[in-house]
DNA sequence: ACAAAACAGGATAAATTTATCCGAATAAAT
DNA sequence: ATTTATTCGGATAAATTTATCCTGTTTTGT
């Protein structure tokens, strides 16, 4: 479904969020102990997030990653999977057409688009926001 | 989403659906050509189809593939889906995690069965035949 | 028998994704 | 100022996926 980058890279967001959530900044090596991923990997898609604005990088002791905890809210899923693995998951054809579309559709298309549309709805409307806050809450879990 | 194997894999079979329909068999030549993929790479997707029972490989001149045209009917989708790429498409956490359960959620668990169960319900609900029908009648395409 | 057409399968190569390493830049603490 | 903790970014390596090549085997037609 999504590329490892991609899962890192939503989990990493989500435990960014739960911390800024609470008024605080974590390190990539907090991250990637608490989401159990590889370092210098997730330094990697961090780098793309922050290029993309979705997280701040802040250099020297006591830095790490933060989000603004205004735009908490105003990120959703869809961003963080658009940034590191682009929109094809949810916008392009389920076997790879080029064209693939009403007037010119795959075999798979009508029941595919259905799907699709369930996912790109998902993504398009979970912030960060609620889901820091499930995490904050203990209940739901970024490991294991 | 899919793999390249499994897109392909699923064009091919579709494809070698549609001609089987007509009481025909098709080579990988004649595969490859139609659905547009590369014939080596091709050749190993239909090997693992057929190990798996799904296609039929005849060797020798007239050779190629087919599927009984009785068993239409009764493969699925998921069937393909799965000899390629494996059921954590429609089964597995969005994120990976390992354990992913209603005791032990991921944050987007929750949103993320609907998505990952109308996928499956796709996928195990769609027989060959329905979609060969298609091709035939020139509703729908399988390749640009 | 022999030639031709076709799949099987092992070896290899190319491309992409995943992962690591390291020196440089930055910023705070001492 | 110096040390320390931190991210940045380029280089490289490992693993996986995608793709190709080649030899062998099977089957049919002549």
């Amino acid at each position: 479904m999504f590329s490892k980058a991609c899962e890192y890279g939503i989990k990493a967001a989500i435990y960014i969020a739960s911390i800024s959530n609470e008024g605080k900044r974590v390190s990539l090596k907090g991250i990637s102990k608490h989401i159990d991923s590889p370092e210098a990997f997730t330094a990697k898609i961090l780098q793309t997030l922050a290029r993309e604005n979705i997280v701040n990088s802040i250099r020297g002791i006591n830095g790490g990653f933060e989000i603004d905890k205004q735009k908490l809210e105003n990120i959703q899923l869809a961003d963080i999977v658009n940034a590191i693995d682009g929109d094809s998951i949810y916008k392009g054809c389920g076997i790879g057409l080029k064209e693939c579309s009403e007037q010119h559709p795959c075999p798979i298309h009508n029941d595919f688009k259905v799907v699709r549309n369930n996912l790109r709805i998902l993504l398009e409307t979970t912030n960060l926001k609620s889901l820091a806050m499930n995490v904050n809450a203990g209940a739901v879990f970024l490991k294991i």
